[in-house]
DNA sequence: ACAGGTATTGTTAGCGCTAACATAATCCCA
DNA sequence: TGGGATTATGTTAGCGCTAACAATACCTGT
């Protein structure tokens, strides 16, 4: 590991000033073609690269943004990482990549720490940090995003991502309807989660605008994986057997709806049609093929990081998103 | 956005040298409880954090490793990359992250942009630049690990982390001889992949001990998915029906080829048994069950950064280090 | 009470770069 | 042909911090 060749080094070496050298790397105007010619040769056969923390430091900026979520290993984010950072490739940003495994401190902790390294702005996925606090950390970033979070008061520097929880569900729920269904179950996740509320409310709208009336039996909650969606399930056939659909907050908890459904002897989905809710790689496989609400996760990823570069650049924006679900029609439902 | 408390607003309150409050700040003996408790007070009161740009201009380290991978979206690299982060929350570093795509120039541009950043030190996945290449950009960088990538000669700043898909495959082939199988048919990936060139390797090796007869028609190689699964299987048992064995390079071939044997009418593992490779979280719930060869990923992803951390603080290391698989024994064999 | 040590605080310089202003070189047209 | 505009280059200062050395203040034993 040899030392670094420096903005100075190159200078003496062009026998020029560093200014002018400055202005080479930066493709700013004021050098003749001809020392900008040398200097670049020069650059390349001394092999110099800037030092991004010297830049940073007079500059104030990093060209780095911070990327903070519960959880990579959930594909959820990990496909909005992915879009995240591809667009911010495409933009010269690199990505700090934050996992805060839902607790409160590490959230805390990683915020300061960013802050600390001084980063141009932040993509804040899914935050459970409590109102008061959130925003006091919004307002000292320059720039932030926030996904899939409740949106506060709106802050000039924030703009919010949701998915259409609401609606995504009401598209499920009609689309049942239109296939002739009438007692249709609803399967929550965990009640401390955003969106499963959010999609209870969806539920009951959904119902009402299709004139069936809501009937409390029909809906439990349980964990988000396919055990809770087993268990949900078979508590539900066992006290209400004229159920003929299942809405489930998540497509794992579809699949154990529907292995649910075979072992009490209903056909999936002759007798119960199922609706899951992510896409996940799983869904296609299985069998029967999963119907479910998706979202272009990556393509949401990408929006947030463009979304917080116009902010940093000052472009005007609307304070909230909201991205609609898809329903991929395949057997199930 | 108010301006950042710096360290000589706190000496000025503190009617102090900077120096002195650098000292509080960086734990360092030489101040009075009193005056340290004082200026503590200010910090806290102040809301002072030190600003690491400037802090890593002149100590020349960053606090940040930089982690690459293809594609965080798949969950290979994701679980790495959780045990990753874990790893250096615990140490007080921060994550750069990047996906190379598999593309060679984003690979570069990443590293490069990656120095520039002046990071302490590189975990890099599954590289797949050119031995020269590589070997020339890890010298560059203070320190780094190598994961999924035959290792290069020597380098003293460099440590290898490798999956034994050697031993892995051999352990699958062993326990399929041991449940009296003896045609054993091998599903490879694609063969621009190390991975599979050495499971081949390890299934060859393997057959050799257990004295079974190598046979090339039973080899076939295809996509890494359950298509590809499928259609391997399928055209492999339409040229070899005395097939009462399959190992499969993932999870995914491995499910394609349940479902290929099924369609033939030959039931699993009954008349064929299955291995995959991966375990991933699908593995537990298809059916049957699937019998994997396991690695934990995210413990390596922690060795990953243990060992880097290391090597920055120049504590003398082995220069590759192997992980074995695991093999699950589920319904499939 | 004082030499010689130790514990505490301060001063200077510089990390590598760029903003802002200052100067030198070049041009263009009346 | 000369002077104001223009273009090319240089100089100075400082971003926020810490390493290294310098200067005090405070001891301790004799």
């Amino acid at each position: 590991m040899k030392k670094r060749t420096t903005l100075a080094d190159i200078a003496k070496a062009a026998n020029v000033s560093m200014m002018t050298v400055s202005r080479v790397i930066n493709n700013k105007p004021g050098v003749t073609n001809q020392t900008r010619k040398h200097i670049l040769d020069l650059i390349k056969e001394m092999e110099y690269q800037p030092n991004a923390i010297a830049r940073s430091l007079v500059t104030n900026k990093t060209k780095t943004i911070g990327l903070v979520v519960p959880d990579i290993t959930n594909p959820f984010f990990a496909q909005i990482a992915r879009g995240v950072e591809d667009a911010a490739y495409e933009h010269e940003y690199t990505i700090l990549l934050i996992n805060t495994n839902e607790e409160l401190e590490r959230e805390m902790n990683a915020l300061d720490s960013l802050w600390q390294k001084d980063i141009d702005g932040i993509i804040l996925c899914s935050s459970r940090l409590p109102e008061l606090k959130l925003s006091a950390q919004i307002q000292r970033f320059p720039a932030t995003v926030l996904l899939n979070r409740e949106v506060l008061e709106p802050l000039p520097n924030l703009v919010s991502i949701n998915v259409n929880d609401q609606r995504g569900v009401q598209r499920a729920i009609q689309h049942f309807v239109e296939i002739g269904r009438k007692n249709i179950a609803f399967l929550g996740g965990p009640n401390t989660s955003f969106s499963s509320q959010r999609r209870f409310v969806g539920y009951q709208t959904a119902l009402k605008t299709a004139q069936i009336a809501y009937d409390e039996n029909l809906v439990v909650f349980n964990q988000p994986n396919t055990e809770g969606g087993y268990k949900a399930t078979s508590a539900l056939l066992s006290k209400k057997s004229t159920i003929d659909a299942i809405f489930a907050f998540n497509d794992l908890m579809a699949i154990g709806a529907i292995q649910a459904c075979q072992q009490a002897g209903h056909r999936v989905p002759e007798d119960i049609a199922i609706i899951g809710v992510d896409d996940i790689p799983l869904s296609s496989i299985f069998h029967p093929r999963l119907t479910t609400l998706h979202v272009n996760l990556q393509q949401t990823g990408r929006l947030a990081t463009r979304t917080l570069l116009d902010i940093i650049g000052n472009e005007a924006l609307p304070a909230t998103y909201q991205i609609e679900f898809e329903l991929i029609t395949r057997e199930s439902a």
